[in-house]
DNA sequence: TCCAAAGTTTACGTTTACGTAAAGGTGAAA
DNA sequence: TTTCACCTTTACGTAAACGTAAACTTTGGA
């Protein structure tokens, strides 16, 4: 690493992002194909800009509450029009937004029950330890 | 519906519960393929009970929170066996369930971001459309 | 100068979660 | 009795998200 690179980094290479972020250079390439990340390149080297690193680490996140790669793409294409679109194009993104609002709600709801039917499942689990435990006490005892 | 049904009714048929749920008749055959629920059968006819239904329930709603048919098997099976396993078995189970608990935690913070990322669109998806709208109106006046 | 590491493209393979059609059984109503 | 709605099994098809292998170029060190 150079010392300019030092200083005032702002590119990566894709066998860097793919240690930072845990995942493939190929899963990099596959997003770039599907458009989630636009590299440039240096010869035929890709070159990751720091957005290109924050929109793969959106995507994982993303991914992580189940969106699809197309409908991120689609925040992501939604996001860049924002600042030209028309007032059809801004509303249609508003209602999109207030989509994905309600699919928040619905899942920030969907882990707090989980999470109570993991307290009654793990409640369960562990009385049944301790009888275990109680069992072989009195056992030894 | 007979009135028996009405009063004491603990069984439902497949269309009953792709209507209820809103998925198709096939979907609800393959998760029980997948060994997810295991209704009986009058002659070739399968019959769900309440715990198939509920079981039905909580494996759409881990869909939603992105856990696989297999996790979401894994975690009936646990659930089942907790009264009747041994040591090693409840440990291995409580372990699991913090893993569960863990990945959860993930998701709230994901989602807590995303809410936001959708507040910053939003906001500069409404000022855009404010100018817009202006330009229209000093263009009228 | 030559090799090994890391990069590239191309393309076929795989898993998950169903869709979709084909071909047939069953019971109630007309 | 026939028709219709609903049930069944069997089985091939499909989209998404990569895995994996082949074959090739480029480049920083020994």
């Amino acid at each position: 690493m150079t010392l300019q690179n030092k200083i005032t980094k702002k590119t990566y290479g894709i066998s860097e992002l793919s240690k930072e972020f845990d995942i493939t250079t190929r899963t990099i390439r596959f997003y770039e194909q599907q458009g989630l990340i636009s590299p440039t390149r240096n010869g035929q080297t890709r070159i990751y800009s720091e957005k290109d690193r924050v929109r793969l680490m959106l995507t994982l996140r993303g991914k992580r509450l189940g969106f699809s790669l197309a409908e991120t793409k689609e925040l992501f294409d939604l996001y860049d029009t924002t600042l030209e679109g028309d007032e059809k194009q801004l509303n249609l993104i508003l209602g999109i937004l207030s989509e994905k609002r309600a699919e928040l709600d619905q899942q920030l709801q969907d882990i707090q029950r989980v999470q109570t039917e993991l307290n009654l499942v793990q409640d369960r689990c562990q009385k049944a330890l301790d009888e275990v435990l109680n069992k072989k006490k009195s056992k030894s005892a």
